[in-house]
This record gives structure tokens, sequence and C-alpha cells, in this order.
DNA sequence: ATAATTTATGAAATGCGTTTCAATGCAATA
DNA sequence: TATTGCATTGAAACGCATTTCATAAATTAT
């Protein structure tokens, strides 16, 4: 594979001139551009951008840290990233984590050894104190509220969403309210939980542990919850439910085993999916996409140098009524 | 940022030796090996992974065709390349293309300039043609069946899959069969379209155009299905569904507009998505998470030389029984 | 006409780890 | 004891493009 001295040697300049060339710089002779073209055409010459990457200190590559990535949720998000990375020429190495920190380590290492420029964590196990080691390194942006940490970020305002829907479900004289959620740790899970616990103060009620389920990613889990709803003594009248598959599979797998919604159990989901549509969900719309977007912008932003101080950014919800309540 | 010269300097050692030890080679006396981590910890050292890249001419990167990622058909898909790649030590350049031609010469580009070191396509636009003019530059492996063009594969045969659906509806004692498909284009479409076309044959029936829907991807789609249906005089009385998020839109939706499967409408989908099983829809199971997984196995047998020659797996499909028929 | 710019161009340094090759030191075999 | 062979180690070459610096030539400004 030909380099960029032979070019130059084919073409009779320097290298340094090929490089002008290459990268249309100013300052060429038209006659010696037309040799160096002629030369690349000639040799059948490509860059080897492994050579670029290590001469100007960048890849541009950005690096996306989540748990899965084949959920709406998370590929929403990366949809959002990736279409702003494309219009401005970066790209996207994907590392998928399980939430194990092994892996989450290995990625923020990939900041390190300067294979990725920067980061974005769509969600993560680490903690904030093992990330902000990674600091120097190269920009890196949170996708969850990053109050107290001095870290970058872009989140949905998680408390806020929940609080919204837990005072619809109240307004609407529900009392015994429970949630699901796809795991209990992590900034955005413990933000929920505090609007719940909140909520629930605001008209006097103790939170009752057994109502609110764990794990709860995508709609085999509704499953799970109906059948686990369906054996309690005593049910909650309403449920907020962390994400729209989910609550897809409550809806589904309750109608099959009478547990109607909302007849039975009122149902707020989250996320505004087609499929809360779709099944008359009532829902909070999350603003993923945006969010992906925002966080790539965020991160641009450190590489042209128009940002030097930590940003913090806040996307607005807002409920969907729809029949499920 | 130390480099490795200057731990060599602080260790008294050659770079030779450096490197030996950072790679974990024989043949170091231990007292240098532990001269050489000390020097590497005193100075807080990483490797530069581009030098790493450059001087090893691969990268351990394989780049990821694909039209949309925010889609279960094409995450679960990279999900098994993920899961695969992982523990091979490889890292995923996600390539999102929406089908645009460009952006796949694009992505292609990456692997003649060795920011790849082999690409999966999980689905195209481009010819075949101007493929091959990419395969000298690393392994390509498709996701499609490549009967007639000499190139890698791992394939779903929606012949057969859409054969397999043909035959359950018209051993159900249908005629009037239609179906929807994400584009008509691509030769998974084609070979589908192919089983369609000679399904109806084998009863002497002659497709109708109009009962093919096209650009069916998500479950909105399925709205938009329910409503050419109800306004068409001639009405098929089933419908193969190429993706079980589009199958679901039509059962959801149809159910809000009078349109009921399967009594006024048969349905078989495919790909055997969870939303298939909540809502009793009768599906054409598709390994796409296995059809991930070898992809990525493939690409790797022609790194370790284990292959040479163009390989072609052809995974197989199962209908699974529900109600929607 | 002279000074001040601007345009052009190449040599050489820079970024940095891997790998080959030759050489030296030692131990085991003949 | 001589020889074969493995264990160790470093110098130097290699992979390759970018960028700085100095220089030279061509303009433009004064």
């Amino acid at each position: 594979m030909a380099n960029i001295r032979e070019i130059a040697k084919l073409a009779g300049v320097s290298v340094a001139t090929v490089s002008r060339v290459l990268n249309h710089y100013p300052y060429v002779k038209e006659e010696k551009r037309q040799a160096v073209w002629k030369a690349v055409e000639k040799l059948n010459y490509t860059k080897n951008i492994n050579a670029v990457h290590l001469a100007k200190g960048k890849t541009s590559i950005i690096g996306v840290i989540l748990p899965y990535v084949n959920h709406p949720y998370f590929s929403s998000i990366v949809d959002g990233i990736s279409q702003e990375a494309l219009r401005h020429g970066y790209h996207l190495l994907l590392f998928q984590t399980n939430y194990d920190v092994q892996k989450e380590l290995e990625a923020l290492e990939m900041l390190r050894v300067k294979q990725v420029d920067g980061l974005i964590i769509c969600s993560r196990t680490i903690s904030w104190e093992m990330l902000k080691l990674y600091q120097e390194d190269g920009p890196i942006i949170l996708c969850e509220d990053t109050t107290g940490c001095e870290m970058s970020s872009v989140s949905i305002d998680h408390y806020e969403a929940f609080m919204l829907g837990m005072n619809y479900l109240i307004a609407k004289g529900h009392r015994k309210i429970g949630y699901c959620i796809g795991r209990t740790s992590g900034t955005n899970s413990e933000r929920r939980d505090a609007a719940y616990r909140d909520a629930l103060q605001n008209i006097d009620t103790v939170p009752r542990e057994e109502w609110i389920f764990d794990r709860c990613l995508e709609i085999a889990d509704g499953a799970r919850v109906v059948k686990a709803l369906l054996s309690m003594e005593d049910k909650p009248t309403a449920l907020l439910v962390a994400s729209d598959q989910v609550a897809a599979g409550i809806v589904l797998w309750g109608q099959k085993n009478g547990l109607q919604v909302p007849e039975n159990l009122a149902i707020v989901s989250f996320d505004n999916h087609p499929i809360a549509e779709a099944l008359g969900i009532t829902t909070v719309d999350l603003p993923l996409l945006s969010m992906g977007q925002k966080a790539f912008q965020l991160i641009h932003d450190c590489f042209i140098g128009k940002t030097t101080t930590n940003q913090n950014e806040q996307l607005p919800v807002r409920l969907i009524e729809r029949f499920s309540v």
C-alpha cells in the first residue's frame, strides 16, 4: 500500500506539499496540485487514518456507553447522538456494558488511550468519583442530573416526570400507587423514587415497598408484574411504569389475565413510544432523541473550545393524556 | 503525556523491553519488569492506542453498517454482534446510513483507510459490484443471501420464511393475501416477494399489487395500513407482515377502527419480538441475535486466518402459531 | 526602487508503539 | 571441553501523516 512518501516521490514534490494538497490547503501551485492528484490516482493511494489520528492526536470518534443497545429507550438516545455526530463528521463507538462496572471502566479507558475524543454515558453503574478520574482525558457527558458532582450533562428531569405522573394519578383519586422501574440504583431511578415518596407524603400516605417492581425493562416484564399483582391481597390501584414497553406488557398480559387497564389498574408510563399511543396509554413524553442530540452538541462544544466549563442542560417533559387512567 | 521512550529512560531499559513488559511477553528479567511497571506508574503512563493501531496495522474495531439504530430488527442484530465482539476484544463502530448510498460509501471507505478491520453490513442500498471493490481492503460480511455474488454472508432465508407464512395462511383457507414490507428493494425483500408470488402461483392466484404495502417499519405504519385496508373495496383476508412492530400496529389500530384480527384479517408476521407474544400474533421466528453473533464469528474467522474463502451461512426459521390467523 | 507582504515549498521534527535482527550471557548436551 | 540452544536485551527500522520552521520567489505597498 502506497504511502505519502511514495506519492511525493512520484509527483516530484515533498511530503509536506502532498499533505497540503490532500488536505486542501492553499499555497500550492496548480501544477503540483495536479501532479499530486495524478500520483494519488496512479498508486491508488489512501491515507492511513491511524497515522492521521496519531499525528493529530484525535480520532473524531466519540464513545457511547450504554447498558443495552437493544432497548428502545437507549436506541432512541443513540439515534439522536448518531444524527448529530453524522452532521459533524464524527463516528460512534459503542460500548454495551450491561451495567458491568468492569466494562464501563474499559470504555472509560478508551478515553485515556485516545481511542475516542469524548464519551457520552447514557447510563452507568460506576461512581461519579471514578468517572471524574477520567475527566482530564477528554470531555464526558452524562445523561443524568449531575447536580453536586461537577460534570457536564443533559438530562431529563425524572423527578418532575414522576411527580407529574403521581399528581395526575392522585388528582384522579388514586391513593394506592406503586411503580415499575428498570433498576433501583442510579441517579435517574433515585430521582424518580424521591418524587414517588414526596408525592405520597404530600397526601400523607406511606409508600408500600411491595408495590415497587424492580427490573422492569421489557414487555415480558409486564407479564411478571401482572402475575405478581394478581397474587396480591392488597393491590395498588395505579402504577407508574418507567417504560412504555413494560406498560404495554402490563396492559396486554393484564387483558389476558383479567386485570383490566384502567378498570382494575390505572397506568401512567414514560417515554411516549409509539406503542403507548397504539395502546392508548397515558404517558409522560421523554425527549430521548433530543437528549442524544444535545449530548453530542455539548461534547462538540467542548471540542471546538466553545465551552470550557461544565454544562448542565435539563430537558422538559410533558404528560400525554390517553386512556389508561 | 509520557510515552514509551520516557518510560524506557526512567526504567533504565530499552523501548523494546518496555514494549515487552507492557504486552506481557516472556524473556524479560523480573527486575526490569518491575522497573518498567514502576516507571509506568510514576509517570502515569498509558499507551496511545493510535500508535498501536498504526504500528500493528489494525484497530480491533469492526464497522457495522445499518439503516436505523432505533429499530428492534437492527438493534437485535447489533446486540448479537456486540456480544460476540466483546468476547473477542473487539469494538463496534456504528454507521447509521438511512439507506443513503453516500453514507454507505463513507462507511466502506473506513475499511480502506483502516479505521476498521472488517465490516458487517446489516442492510444496504449500494450494489454488490460497488461493495466488491472494497473486498480487498478487509473482510465484509453481509446479512443477506449472497448467492451469485461471491461474498461472505450470514442470512435468514426470507424466501423460506415467507413461504412458511404463505403456506400456513393458504392451509387455513386464505386466498386473498397481501403483505407489508419495509422496502421493496434489497435482496431480502426480493426473496420475500418471490416467495409471495410463487406461493400464490401454486394456488393459481394472481398477486394484487395494491395489497402490497411498502414502507412498513414501525407501529405507526400499522395504522396507515389499517386505514388503507378500510378504504378498500376488495380487501385481502390475510396479510404477511414483515415486522412484528407493524403487525402490532395493525392489530391495535385495527381494534380501534373495527378491523379485528383474526376475524376480519389474518396476520402472520415476522421476527418473534416479545410484542408478538404479548399480542398473540402468529409469527415466524427470525434468529436476529444469532445472525449478529454469527456475523461476528465469520468476520473473526477471517481475522485469525481460519477462513480464507467466502462463507455463507443460512439460519433456520420457524413458525410460531398463536392466535392472529 | 526598497521595504514589506504574501505565496510556495521542502527538510526535518513530531506523534508513538511494535518488531526485527544482532548480540551477549548462561546453562545444558555431546 | 566444545557445542547447541534458550534466555535477555537494545539499536534501529517501520508504520505514516501532520506540522513547524526556514527559505526562496513573487507581489504589493511605500
